[in-house]
DNA sequence: GTCTATACCAGGATAGAC
DNA sequence: GTCTATCCTGGTATAGAC
C-alpha cells in the first residue's frame, strides 16, 4: 500500500491533512481519509493524534513554522523584491489549487477549539509583523512613500493576499494583485 | 417548537443553512442542523431541496441576489464614499461574528458540485464588475489617481474585502482596510 | 408540506492482540 | 506502532402515512 518513506509517520500525516484541508476544507477532513492516504488504519491516526482537533491544530501550527522559515529565507536587496518573493508563497499556492489552510480554519472559526484559534491567530499575527518590518524598511529607504503606516498597509497586504488566494479559486491570481499594491505604494 | 414566521419555509431553511456556513463552514453544514433550527424535522428538507448540495448552492445564489440589491441602494454622491458604503457591507458581517458565505464555499472548492461553484464564481465576478465602475466613475470625476486600472483596482479592493473578513475572525476588522486602500487612490 | 419509520453508510474513538 | 474488532453516534436519503 505505498508506504515506504524514510519520513516521521506523525509529518506524512499532517502532510495530508493539510493538503485535504487545503482543497477540500476543514469539514471535509476525517480520520479515516488521512489514513487512507497515507496507508494505515485509522484508529492508528490516533496514536499520533489523540483526537481529531489536535490532528487539525497541529496542521496550523506547522504551517505557521514553515512560513517562519520561508520568511527567513529571503534575502532580496529591496523592500518591494521582498514582498514579490512572499507574494510568490501565495502565487504557489494558488498554482497548485490550493488555499491558505489558515484560511480555511478561520472560515469555520466558531467550529474550532482553543489550540486551533490560537495557532491560526499566531499565523496571521506572524504575516503581519513581518510584513510591518518590509514596509518600514521601504519607507526608511525611500523605497516606499512616506506616509506609510506601515501597521495598516502590512494588514492591506496580508488582506489582499489572502483573499486573491480564496477569490482564485474559480479565477486567476494573488500575482497580479501584489502588483497592483505596489504600484500604490510608491 | 417556535414555528410561527410568515415567511416561507423555504426561505428559513435558507437563512439557518446561511448563518452555520458563516459560522462553522459549508463541511460542518447537515441538513439535521438545519432542520433542527427551523424546527421541522429532517428528512422534510428534502422536499424543498432534493440533495444536501442543492440547498448550497443555493444559499450562494440568495447571497448574490441580496448583494445585488444592497449594492443597487447605494446612492452616495461620490465615488470613495459609495465604496465606503460598500465595505460597510463586509463590516457589519464581521461585527456580526460571520464570515462570507461564498469565501467559505471557496475555501472548499474541490469538495463543491457545479452548480455551487457557478454561483460562487457568479458572486465574486458581480462585485469585481461593480467595485471597477465605481473606480472608473472616479477616475473620470477627478476623485481618484487616472492612471488607475480599473479592473486591478476592483479586484484588489474585493480580494482585501474578503481577506480581512477572514483575518480578522481571530483580530479586528475590514473597515480600517478600506481607508487604507482610498487614501492610496488619491 | 410535514410527519414517522426506516435503510444505509460513514465518522470518531476505544480496547486489546500482535 | 500498527492492526482488528467493536461501539456509538450521526449523517443522507427514500417511502409512505397524515
Amino acid at each position: 500500500m505505498a508506504r515506504p518513506s524514510g519520513r516521521p509517520m506523525r509529518d506524512e500525516l499532517l502532510d495530508a491533512a493539510t493538503e485535504l484541508i487545503q482543497t477540500d476544507g476543514v469539514g471535509a477532513l476525517s480520520v479515516g481519509d488521512v489514513a487512507r492516504r497515507v496507508g494505515i488504519a485509522a484508529p492508528s491516526v490516533h496514536h499520533h493524534f489523540r483526537r481529531r482537533d489536535d490532528l487539525i491544530a497541529a496542521v496550523a501550527d506547522r504551517y505557521r513554522q514553515s512560513f517562519d522559515e520561508r520568511l527567513s529565507a529571503i534575502d532580496d536587496d529591496t523592500a518591494p523584491d521582498r514582498i514579490r518573493s512572499y507574494a510568490r508563497i501565495f502565487q504557489s499556492t494558488a498554482d497548485e489549487g490550493r488555499s491558505c489552510p489558515c484560511a480555511s480554519l478561520a472560515v469555520a472559526w466558531s467550529h474550532q477549539g482553543p489550540e486551533t484559534r490560537e495557532a491560526v491567530a499566531d499565523f496571521f499575527d506572524a504575516q503581519r509583523r513581518w510584513l510591518a518590518g518590509q514596509i518600514m524598511a521601504g519607507t526608511a529607504g525611500d523605497e516606499f512613500r512616506h506616509e506609510l503606516d506601515p501597521d495598516a498597509i502590512a494588514a492591506l497586504i496580508l488582506d489582499a493576499l489572502e483573499g486573491a488566494l480564496t477569490t482564485s479559486r474559480p479565477r486567476q491570481a494573488p500575482g497580479t494583485t501584489i502588483e497592483t499594491i505596489l504600484q500604490l505604494l510608491t
